[in-house]
DNA sequence: TTCCAGGAAATGG
DNA sequence: CCATTTCATGGA
């Protein structure tokens, strides 16, 4: 195995293992101590994934992000963790707003991630009325059953299944797994992408609204979910999806931005939460979105 | 029991 | 075009 250090000092803003990958975003790490999502940190285990099927981990402990893997992973790891993100700066030009403030202020590390297109969206397929820990667990269950096995000193793990190997699975085996109504969904959305009919990364290179609506054509996929597509996997940092807490972070503090439709409401939010920079009116808005989000799902809103 | 969770599709007006 | 209803499932 190739390992390596990278000092958190050298992640401007710092960096938080366990805030990144246990905030909702992604849901393609397991934890070696089998407590991912559970709702504790634990800076002795190991976050692990299947990239290109080469085993990549990482842990967080004595100020150093540590990794291994079966492969040199060290741009990985800055890439997928967005390293490189200056979240001094981020957090400088938030708006200067009590709950962005207190969120910012409250969640000092967590980074977005940068994730595979087409396993984010099955991901956030899955999550339609589901906790985050029930939506890791769906995912978890998708790679056991469909995906590439890896077998690294002794221990077997699962890459998330390719488009072929979801579009291989039939609905019932889906709802056998527990994925309720979204097993046609997921069948369906993986065939359109095997098939080539679409693929989410061609939305990376659309305008941001335009590539929203290009993501819905995906079934299961409405303006929501194609937002944390979006935000979470093709680099669109303004995007911000409406999501229950963030509705109600709506309701509660920016009331004013309730437009009706999603698109209206989502326009007005997004240059709330987000700075102008230029002639972009909504700058990291989605930034902003994360640490709100799990400020409010995490009960630490007023400490 | 009832309610809720990072909603979307189908239906009805 | 907008509003309502239906769709699974496990955990509190």
């Amino acid at each position: 195995m190739d390992a390596g250090a990278i000092p958190t000092d050298d992640c401007p803003g710092g960096v938080d293992c366990y805030l990144t990958l246990e905030s909702g975003q992604s849901y393609l790490w397991e934890r070696d101590d089998g407590e991912m999502y559970a709702g504790e940190p634990n800076p002795e285990a190991w976050y692990e994934t299947v990239v290109d099927g080469h085993l990549l981990r990482v842990r967080q402990r004595d100020g150093r992000l540590e990794w291994e893997s079966t492969t040199d992973a060290a741009d990985l790891v800055r890439e997928r963790l967005r390293l490189d993100d200056d979240l001094e700066r981020i957090a400088a030009r938030a708006p200067d707003d009590p709950l962005v403030r207190e969120a910012y202020a409250a969640h000092t590390g967590l980074r977005l991630v940068a994730d595979p297109p087409f396993p984010t969206l099955i991901s956030f397929i899955c999550s339609a009325q589901m906790r985050v820990r029930r939506i890791h667990r769906m995912v978890s269950t998708l790679a056991a059953a469909y995906g590439d096995e890896l077998v690294v000193d002794g221990r077997t793990y699962h890459a998330f299944p390719t488009p072929d190997q979801l579009a291989g699975a039939t609905e019932d085996e889906l709802r056998d797994l527990g994925l309720g109504y979204r097993a046609p969904y997921v069948v369906r959305t993986a065939e359109m992408v095997a098939s080539g009919e679409a693929h989410p990364e061609a939305a990376r290179d659309l305008p941001y609204e335009e590539a929203r609506d290009y993501l819905t054509q995906f079934v299961g996929v409405g303006e929501k979910v194609a937002d944390c597509v979006l935000l979470f996997a093709l680099d669109f940092d303004e995007a911000v999806p409406l999501d229950t807490w963030i509705k109600g972070a709506i309701t509660d503090y920016y009331p004013d931005c309730d437009r009706g439709s999603y698109a209206d409401t989502s326009r007005a939010i997004r240059e709330r939460l987000g700075c102008v920079d230029g002639d972009v009116p909504d700058r990291y808005a989605g930034y902003a979105q994360t640490y709100v989000f799990h400020h409010l799902r995490t009960g630490a809103v007023g400490d």
